[in-house]
DNA sequence: GCGATGAATTTGTAGTATAAATTACATCCA
DNA sequence: TGGATGTAATTTATACTACAAATTCATCGC
């Protein structure tokens, strides 16, 4: 799991909130901030905290700040998709339908090839934290613990590709396996369907059998997508109902 | 191209430079740092400037400060590897032949599933774009103009992908055209060979082809490969016979 | 009409003072 | 002696003030 770094101090707050506005889309792109001084006054904070929240956001690619003109919001081009803070707004705004797309696109080209790499390339060690996590998903008894197991599973094997570039698109995964546990909470009566398949990734790597592990791999994400259309079907037909009624 | 949004501002020299000595390895991980106040005075900054500075590395994850405790540089399992400045800081100090072939693994990995997703989901305007970067690329006297419109095909046919996750990865990408670019400079006998492999990518997206534009571009990228591997060794040979001379 | 010049505005940088957190030490009690 | 507990010291976190730099915009002069 991702250290959740305590959000306690004055200028994360202001990330956040400001973070969380933008990429919700509340704060219009190409529309300017109110300057400085007046947006630290209306959101109680001094103004060196709001500046050093806005030089992170800014590194983010969320914000541009220039002399005598302003500090104005960015298009979404610009902005840094892939930092974990970014995708966690997102999805906190909108786990829009394309959006859980784009996350499940992207699984489905990451994750095979990491499986194949770390076949190819996983030490020892790192096999025994794969198998640990499998045994914690095995073991788990409620869909948070399962969860938790999960994502550790496929944060080891991205970390066993021995690749920093490859461990570092976990926040990508995270994300995506994330909206997959919410939408799974509405019927959340077998969640351990996806054992029998983290098993086969498991072995392929354990016995060093790179195009074994990308197919089980591929099974998986293609069941996970599956279930995901599923359940989003099943959401609209409840919400059309209720709102018939 | 990415913008090189000026780094004019004094923070974002800060930035730069403790940003290059973390990543270079200069200042060791587990090491703290000296206390604000002195480093401010070091580095000649107020520690206003030097603070919004250090925000914005412990965002991306190089730094972590704690009261009382200091400031220390975190370990490189911690760092967002995929912020294009941290990449940057890496290829600037050490474009080493594990990092070179890590890069390539991502292009491996990347780039066909982009080309397919491209030619499955591009509009005619993005299909324009990537024709127009090709025709430059064509029209190229010298390898700097090569290169810019190079990167041009490439990140234009990310977007054309019309997922922004996938157009986020251009940072890979762009650092490894980046050191490839470097290492044909040595002999840049004749830098235009890749351009009918380019073209075959471009007529495979613009005829929706998405299996035939993956071919295209695991072709090309193996290519790009197999020359990498080629000039490292020249690169080498051709040290060794000057250190012997 | 047009160019130059200067005033106004907003971010950028500096410096000081104080709060909060946490370590390390010392002290006290059993 | 051992352990707990409180207190002091250190470092980052926040606030506030003042001024510098850049850039826009209007005004003035021609």
């Amino acid at each position: 799991m991702v250290k959740p770094i305590a959000v306690r101090s004055l200028h994360n707050q202001v990330i956040q909130e400001l973070g969380r506005l933008i990429v919700s889309g509340e704060l219009e792109a190409g529309k300017g901030l109110p300057r400085e001084e007046l947006l630290a006054e209306r959101m109680n904070v001094s103004r060196t905290a709001l500046r050093e929240a806005m030089k992170v956001l800014s590194a983010k690619g969320l914000i541009e700040s220039r002399q005598k003109t302003g500090t104005r919001v960015r298009e979404a081009i610009y902005w840094n998709q892939l930092d974990a803070d970014v995708l966690a707004w997102r999805c906190a705004s909108m786990p829009t339908e394309s959006f859980v797309e784009k996350l499940v696109e992207m699984r489905e080209i990451i994750e095979p090839a990491a499986a194949a790499a770390a076949a190819r390339r996983r030490t020892p060690e790192q096999l025994a934290v794969i198998k640990a996590a499998y045994d914690a998903m095995d073991a788990s008894e409620t869909l948070d613990a399962w969860a938790e197991a999960d994502l550790a599973f496929h944060e080891s094997m991205l970390q066993a590709t021995n690749n920093e570039l490859m461990t570092s698109l976990f926040s990508v995964i995270e994300t995506a396996l994330g909206t997959y546990f919410v939408l799974s909470a509405s019927n959340s009566a077998n969640f351990k369907l996806a054992l029998p398949q983290h098993l086969k990734v498991y072995e392929a790597i354990r016995r060093r059998q790179p195009e074994v592990a990308r197919q089980a791999m591929v099974k998986m994400v293609d069941d996970s997508r599956n279930n995901i259309r599923r359940h989003q079907a099943n959401n609209k037909q409840a919400s059309n109902k209720a709102s018939a009624s």
